[in-house]
DNA sequence: TAGATTGTTAATCGATTAACAATC
DNA sequence: TAGATTGTTAATCGATTAACAATC
């Protein structure tokens, strides 16, 4: 039994571009690797990587290294990729098309069951075989299928009084894709906030200041 | 003058965080506020956010607070929101497509100003008022409008040439939302990378970590 | 066995929090 | 002036890195 407790933030958001690198090599026909050479590629401490996987059990070998197929299968058992988590997305908008359409689901151990918009120009609709239902058929959905996830992309206005109602549904986990940070009161309540425009201000702030330096160089 | 060096990236990422919160109070007409309430609405530390906010230089005043529209102004003006970096678009599938329309560039400090892709399907057609250009002419266009930044809506086998290419055109950012982890050579060279697999894999952890301790719980 | 590389403990580094003097 | 809250220094906490014994 490994000793997964506490495990940080830190480590776990580490762990799907262990797994991402790891399945490249995979398919690159790398059968071994040490932990140097992967933090080489991975721009990382060897001691780090070490660090990180020993928080789930010793799964490399003394003198050799990692098995590539077996780290990366361990990896992705950790991370829970087999599992098939039944998620709703709600708001068929452009980027909640973008989602449900680009992304996969099943790789990341989710199973896409159900589309939600409040839209009649929408409502019927398909996106990769799954109908976009009205919002007003959302609870008896939630009855019969049981999602346990909710992706949002509604608008931020939306979002607070949405959360909640999904809470009550049954819904604990939230990939949260609005320009707000929501606050389910559920003491059990997972949130994933993905803010692009967060994102996309670091990268701004980026470059404003590089070039910034460059303008203090120049001047001295 | 602030003393605005060594920035952690921590530091940095809290940035538009903050912007955004303030921005909303402001909206909602409140005028004053303490980093304590603050830090209740956030869900941080009052120290952090005073700590934080003191990298830059002292926006507040002892004995009242802090003036929420001076203090949003000067954290835009922070991460160089004033701006109009000029950015390029590069893969119209649907996410690509999804971050042109749904995203306002223009509140994050960029501007967008063209949209590539090869497929004749696409090329043509209008997004926000942008016509996508095929990817033949992207070297005479960026030698006429000199983009700074990039975003890379292209499939993971594309990206590494794709910014090696972009790199020798003059850019030196990248918004990266292919789910690799490009690696540019140039030293200036700034990326942001968006792992949305990444992000999801975190939600199935934690949906997968915390039914496991349920299971563990009720077992003892 | 010798060489290599892990697993793990100890040392360092950085980020967060606490405390309080400065001051509005 | 008294009360409040910042700016800033010091203390704590956590995460990363270094070192090395264990062992394949």
């Amino acid at each position: 039994m490994p000793k997964r407790e506490n495990i940080s933030m830190s480590v776990i958001r580490r762990l799907p571009r262990y797994h991402r690198f790891l399945s490249h090599l995979r398919e690159k026909g790398v059968t071994r690797i040490s932990s140097t050479e992967l933090s080489a590629k991975l721009g990382l401490t060897a001691s780090q990587i070490r660090q990180d996987l020993n928080c789930f059990g010793g799964f490399g070998q003394q003198g050799y290294g990692y098995i590539v197929d077996q780290l990366c299968e361990e990896i992705g058992g950790i991370l829970g990729l087999r599992n098939q988590y039944k998620a709703i997305l709600i708001g068929a908008g452009n980027l909640g098309q973008a989602i449900a359409s680009h992304m996969s689901f099943t790789d990341d151990g989710f199973s896409l069951v159900g589309i939600f918009d409040s839209s009649p120009f929408k409502i019927g609709n398909r996106i990769n075989g799954i109908e976009i239902l009205d919002m007003e058929k959302l609870d008896s959905f939630c009855a019969r299928e049981k999602p346990v996830m909710a992706v949002l992309c509604v608008p931020r206005e939306a979002v607070s009084e949405l959360s909640d109602h999904l809470c009550q549904l049954g819904i604990r986990s939230f990939w949260n894709f609005s320009h707000y940070d929501i606050a389910v009161k559920h003491p059990d309540a997972i949130v994933e906030n993905v803010h692009l425009n967060d994102s996309l201000m670091t990268l701004c702030y980026q470059i404003h200041n590089a070039s910034h330096q460059t303008v203090q160089a120049e001047k001295e």
